[in-house]
DNA sequence: GCTGTCTGCCCC
DNA sequence: ATTCTGC
DNA sequence: GCAGAATGGGCAGACAGC
């Protein structure tokens, strides 16, 4: 911000809730050919208007990340709900006034997880009341209600045990993008992404399978699935990164290179009905009437409902085998019905078992600055795997995750006493892209655990041996510990970390496709 | 046009 | 996405 | 157990600068 734009004659008038509101939408709105520009102008005059406090909030705001002073999502439901409980604080008193807005809370909660849209639950709690509002504000064809969600779980035995006596089901844990389709009474159809983004018209090929699959009985419901990328010659399950490529905007059926395949495992509402009370054993059976199911196109998640350790552990490699990160257990009937955004059901992922997650030990070679609780510290690691052919060590990923405070703590200071001023001549990375905040001497080693290998257009891992110019990373790191055991020299190397990659497509021979190859 | 960089009520 | 922390 | 806040890789799009 240039100083000359704050020297004005006239201090602007103060702001307003609805003019700071306008010029974000007017910020958002803006566009193309100096677009740039232009929202800065915005910025400046909000800035240059506002006084004492407001600054600080204002770039709060602008900088995204919420408030950070507590305010969330939630405390504005509490807030509501206190409103409404107040307000009706002698029509309903049976039980003490604390109690009731506890009650009020929930009801808020719960609405606004199967009806996410502050336009029909204001109006349905002014009209009537908190103690309705579950009637009068529910579940509804063309508003995506949250996705249940699943927690993780670290072994099989610990499913066996939690679940004794009780059915369940496992179902394969696809590798895909999470989708809540809606097909409306009108024959159209409506696709909601895992955080309720409309992503309708980045599907259309999605569209017409569901259309042509759906029974001519069903006139209208909602489907709970995971789209996946798909080669259809091959009959095989591609990786996410392959789906991702797949356009964004203006997606026409004809131009789509990355065929997607449905893999349904929920139903959410059928002919008029909300089906989230029921059992998942009867929304099941009515998915399963109401779709013909074509291999590649629309295919119903794979599971089995077993509660032995031993089925359900070579279950597990199966679906791993198959592509899948691994399995998600779901009670059939009790406690079974469809509870919106909450983590009832359990994730069963080989990257959660110790058995079964890639392991590397890798070399801090530099660090960035952490942000907010982690100011003062770094807040990340850039780590290296070692080529003892070129003696050189290669970047494969960051690390951020894994770290108590303590443990932090303690690797910054070790660290902070390795810095070095420039990168070794023996440290490959691609310069920007990675290039740390500050480098160390190579000292400690680290072991880190992934949930799989991925080909990366910034990090050099291996970048000799594929052919197209890219290198080796990770998914998901996190910290394990460190390696006090060995020396830098002693790391992962390229070569291992490019055999653990082609490892995990060992079931699906014929990934990764050609232009991931090795170099001959 | 091409390339580099940054953003996304992004996806995971 | 995972993980850690404070409540 | 839950919510919040740290942090990860990677894609298409969009914009800026040349």
């Amino acid at each position: 911000m240039r100083r000359s734009s704050q020297t004005m004659i006239h201090k602007p008038p103060p702001l307003t809730v609805a003019k700071v509101l306008e010029t974000f939408r007017r910020i958002a709105k803006e566009s193309g050919k100096n677009s740039k520009e232009k929202k800065k102008n915005h910025v400046r005059a909000l800035l240059v208007a506002a006084c004492d406090c407001e600054p600080k909030y204002l770039i709060r705001l602008l900088l995204k990340d919420k408030l950070r002073i507590g305010l969330s999502e939630l405390s504005l439901l509490e807030a509501l709900a206190c409103a409404a409980a107040y307000a009706e604080k002698h029509s309903v008193s049976c039980g003490s006034f604390q109690s009731d807005l506890s009650k009020a809370v929930d009801v808020l909660k719960g609405v606004h997880s199967m009806v996410p849209v502050y336009e029909r639950i204001v109006p349905a709690l002014l009209d009537g009341g908190v103690w309705n509002l579950a009637d009068t504000c529910s579940f509804s064809l063309g508003i995506p209600c949250e996705p249940m969600l699943s927690a993780p779980a670290k072994s099989v035995s610990e499913i066996v045990n939690r679940y004794h006596g009780i059915e369940y089901t496992c179902e394969y844990k696809y590798d895909g993008i999470r989708a809540q389709i809606h097909c409306m009474d009108d024959g159209s159809i409506r696709i909601f992404s895992r955080k309720l983004e409309c992503c309708t018209n980045q599907y259309p090929d999605v569209i017409l399978a569901v259309k042509r699959l759906k029974r001519v009985p069903v006139k209208s419901c909602v489907l709970d699935c995971e789209i996946v990328g798909y080669d259809s010659e091959q009959m095989k399950i591609l990786p996410l990164q392959k789906l991702m490529t797949r356009g964004r905007k203006g997606v026409h059926v004809d131009n789509i290179k990355i065929n997607a395949c449905i893999f349904a495992f929920d139903l959410l509402y059928l002919n008029g009905q909300s089906l989230l009370q029921e059992q998942l054993k009867i929304r099941r059976k009515l998915l399963k009437d109401s779709f013909e199911v074509e291999t590649g196109i629309l295919q119903f998640a794979t599971a089995l409902d077993s509660s032995n350790l031993d089925e359900i552990q070579v279950f597990l490699d199966k679906a791993v085998n198959a592509s899948c990160e691994g399995l998600v257990i779901k009670t059939l009937s009790v406690d079974a019905a469809y509870e919106p955004g909450k983590a009832k059901w359990v994730k069963l992922k080989k990257d959660y078992l110790e058995s079964m997650w890639d392991s590397l030990d890798l070399v801090p070679i530099g660090a960035y600055f952490g942000k907010g609780r982690r100011t003062a510290f770094y807040g990340t690691f850039l780590l290296a795997c070692y080529d003892p052919d070129k003696e050189e060590f290669q970047t494969v990923t960051k690390a951020g995750t894994g770290f108590s405070e303590e443990v932090l703590k303690e690797h910054c200071q070790i660290l902070s006493s390795k810095m070095i001023p420039k990168p070794k001549p023996y440290y490959r990375h691609i310069s920007g892209k990675t290039t740390p905040d500050v480098w160390f001497e190579p000292s400690e080693v680290w072991e880190v655990k992934a949930g799989g290998l991925t080909i990366s257009p910034v990090y050099c891992a291996g970048s000799d041996i594929l052919n197209s110019n890219k290198g080796f990373s990770l998914r998901n790191p996190t910290l394990i510990r460190p390696r006090e055991d060995k020396s830098p020299e002693q790391a992962t190397t390229s070569k291992q970390i490019a055999e653990m990659y082609f490892r995990q497509w060992q079931g699906n021979p014929h990934m990764p496709p050609d232009d991931e190859e090795i170099n001959s």
